[in-house]
DNA sequence: AACGTAGTACTACAGATGGAGTGGTGTCAA
DNA sequence: TTGACACCACTCCATCTGTAGTACTACGTT
């Protein structure tokens, strides 16, 4: 077992773009070790299982998809109110849309995770820090809205997404900005 | 190339089956032969290639996810306010959920469709015709909202069942129900 | 400065699996 | 008799895993 963390991690970044483009039977030790061009069996040193690999990918995924430093501070800033609100949900979606293959390769896992329990284990412990982690910064900024809101434009944002990424047809991108904007508006409205 | 109808059906919904349990690539001509306890090579006769195979299944599992015309006609009775509304949201996920396989393969097949653009045109058509009568459904029945609040509902119930079937420890079966009652109540206040 | 050692990169191979595709044979019904 | 289909068998091919072994590099020791 290898131990280098800078190779360790750009190994993981590879599988997460072989997951998003091969899927998640697609993820071997031999397509990890090709996207990262490495020498073949590099990936087999760095993970004693697939599992382990799964379950790697699955700890680091998520890290990636939040917000950095800098854009949590930006979203601090400016008046607190609705306007704000439905501006930060923008940029949310985008950013995440951006992040193309992360949000595809965490959709993977997520499937992935109905047959392996460790992987739905940390996933579990992820999303649930995140969503716990919205619900605290919304109550801490002064935004409109309560604890159900937040969850409920969680719920409603990710499937946008899902429809933006894997069928982009469905809606336009002016619909989508105009769902978005509903979606803050209405779930204010307890 | 074979024509039983019949058999083609079972072989098509054998690899609905095989989708939710091995994820997209491990639809295999085999691995549905061997679902559809048919003998090897079965599959082969009936589909030219894997993309046909994909293609057929994203044709059939739309059908299969839709309530029957007895659920339709229940759907109209009894009042149409917003507790029907409700009680209807339910119904749907519950029966949603309750084809857990059947939502499964229709995310792998989403998933799938970034690769397949032959697939990608027929999920996108069956699913914005899906949208459609949806739409066109809620205005005959005098139910309230109007169109953002069927298209807000179909999004954030969409990503609960995901939630429910990928990761069912994010949120109990009582906070499930909550956010169904929240999602239509919320959804309908413009 | 020479040497030794540890950790890692890289290469190569063995063994095994599993699937695609296809041709052929048997069976049944019109 | 013929045609469609079920069933079976075989070959070719692509890939993956696991591991053993070699080469390189950095660093500490004397």
């Amino acid at each position: 077992m290898r131990r280098n963390p800078e190779r360790r991690q750009a190994l993981i970044d590879a599988a997460i773009e072989v997951l998003a483009r091969e899927g998640a039977r697609g993820l071997t030790f031999r397509a990890v070790d090709a996207e990262a061009a490495v020498p073949p069996g590099t990936a087999s040193n760095y993970f004693t299982t697939r599992d382990d690999l799964f379950t790697q990918v699955g700890g680091r995924i998520y890290e990636r998809l939040l917000p950095d430093e800098a854009t949590i501070a930006r979203s601090r800033e400016g008046m607190q109110d609705q306007t704000r609100y439905a501006e930060l949900m923008h940029e949310l979606v985008d950013r995440v849309s951006a992040f193309n293959s992360g949000y595809l390769a965490l959709l993977e896992l997520r499937l992935e995770s109905t047959r392996r329990p460790e992987l739905r284990a940390v996933l579990t412990k992820r999303i649930r820090e995140d969503i716990d982690a919205n619900i605290g910064h919304h109550a801490a900024s002064g935004l409109p809205g309560d604890t159900t809101s937040v969850v409920l434009l969680y719920l409603a944002l990710n499937w946008l997404i899902v429809e933006r990424l894997t069928l982009p047809d469905i809606f336009t991108e002016q619909e989508i900005h105009e769902l978005v904007d509903a979606a803050v508006q209405r779930s204010l409205n307890a």
